[in-house]
DNA sequence: ACGGAAATGAAAATCATTTTCATTTCTGAT
DNA sequence: ATCAGAAATGAAAATGATTTTCATTTCCGT
């Protein structure tokens, strides 16, 4: 774990959730941080295969990251004004464990939103 | 619902599966079809927000694509291999109802996808 | 047949990500 | 402390999927 790999894990966890390399770049850069693109994607490399951090795909193909073992939550969006709404998730938590188990798979992640048009709209 | 949209969802038939883009579009050309990579995206794009066909991500974030089946299911996805399960999800189906309900949204969808590693890999 | 609208596709643009490569920093042995 | 080799760094170029542009062609209704 050298350097970079700390600044990233620190950005990570102020952000406390997902966030693209991109975003993370332009954050520690915000923050005074002198650090390379590249290197925001390395240690995001090493990171992600030292199972520290997460990876998944946004719906645009983008990679997100967030620490593994942070609590996550999901969200509910108008598709009118896109104001969101967080929502606890802990039994999609529990459906995601259960329906992995059943098909035998391993190190599990999820994806899940919900979409409507909020009261307001 | 034009010509070469019909030409994308034959070619999906054939697959009877999964293909990315370039994919479908190698296989269209190998076939002896006269079309674009430009109008295969198009063709796509067009189809999945008909509902006609599912998108979705490989691991690496390129996008892939298929037919869709008539009921509304989720996928069960191995992040190392891509292969995929196809998941009822009634359980889902009735949690994002109870939550949009109890947070005033209407006309409701939602995403959820799994991802893991499935036992072959 | 005619004219406007939709479809087409080649080439250029975009954008996240990876690679290259020259330079800098770290580390461990002496 | 010093020196050499290894690891890390980052700017710039390369890559590759996808989107945009735009000029041309096809389609369709009158």
């Amino acid at each position: 774990m050298n350097k970079s790999e700390v600044k990233v894990i620190n950005v990570l966890e102020r952000v406390g959730g997902f966030a693209s390399a991109q975003e993370l770049y332009q954050l520690l850069r915000r923050n005074g941080e002198s650090i390379g693109l590249t290197t925001v994607y390395r240690a995001l490399q090493s990171l992600v295969s030292d199972k520290i951090v997460d990876q998944l795909r946004r719906e645009d193909g983008e990679a997100i990251y967030r620490l593994c073992g942070e609590e996550h939550h999901h969200h509910l969006v108008c598709k009118n004004c896109g104001s969101t709404v967080e929502i606890e998730g802990s039994a999609i938590e529990r459906w995601t464990k259960a329906i992995a188990e059943e098909h035998g798979f391993r190190e599990v992640g999820h994806t899940a939103e919900i979409f409507g048009i909020c009261p307001k709209c």
